[in-house]
DNA sequence: CGTAAGATGAAG
DNA sequence: TTCATCTTACGG
């Protein structure tokens, strides 16, 4: 975890890569739910499509409190996402979390996803927030109480492309997953 | 104030 | 391909 710290330090670049593999694990009062991480993307300051873009607002401001920090935001009306921040504090940068292979409480994943098809569950970035229980109130909030990472799988092979779902920058390959994944989600 | 667009997902 | 649905950000 401290190897970890020490590249999520170092921007999101580093980081989305670093963090393919971990698990995230969301301990609820009714138990644990976790995942390992198995895509990622990249955004920062000089990155048009990043919410930092444009410097703080009020929405991104988690996004500037440095490594380890956890930025869940709002969007489309109806979705929530997460980012794990990179990065040092005063810059603003972080990973978008894009998809989980499901480990640990996938039952009450399922109740949450409202389906049984276990490779629908945590496939998008506002389907693992959904499956895992994650919510706004961990925005701003750091990494290790809650919501944390633990150490998962060693990824075999990483691949690096284009993002998804963006307007801005679309040229740009900052999007990493793990190679033939079968939890990657569709693009 | 008014309004447009958004790091999506599910259904048709 | 369309639509659901709403907060934030920015222009007037």
């Amino acid at each position: 975890m401290d190897k970890l710290y020490a590249e999520l330090e170092q921007g999101s670049l580093v980081a989305a890569k670093a963090l393919l593999g971990w698990k995230l694990v969301h301990a609820t009062p009714n138990g644990r739910i976790a995942g390992y991480i198995v895509e990622t993307e990249a955004y920062h300051e000089n990155d048009p499509a990043s919410h930092t873009y444009k410097g703080k607002t009020k929405r991104n401001a988690a996004m500037y409190e440095g490594a380890g920090t956890i930025y869940v935001y709002f969007t489309y009306g109806m979705h929530y996402c997460v980012n794990i921040v990179a990065g040092r504090k005063g810059v603003g940068e972080g990973v978008l979390i894009r998809a989980l292979e499901p480990v640990e409480g996938i039952e009450p994943m399922k109740v949450n996803r409202k389906t049984s098809v276990i490779s629908n569950l945590t496939n998008g970035p506002a389907k693992l927030v959904q499956a895992l229980e994650i919510h706004k109130g961990y925005n701003g909030t750091v990494l290790g109480h809650g919501l944390h990472l633990e150490k998962g799988i060693i990824p075999d092979e990483i691949v690096q492309s284009r993002r998804i779902g963006i307007s801005q920058a679309q040229d740009k390959p900052w999007r990493f997953y793990i190679a033939g994944n079968l939890y990657v989600s569709k693009s």
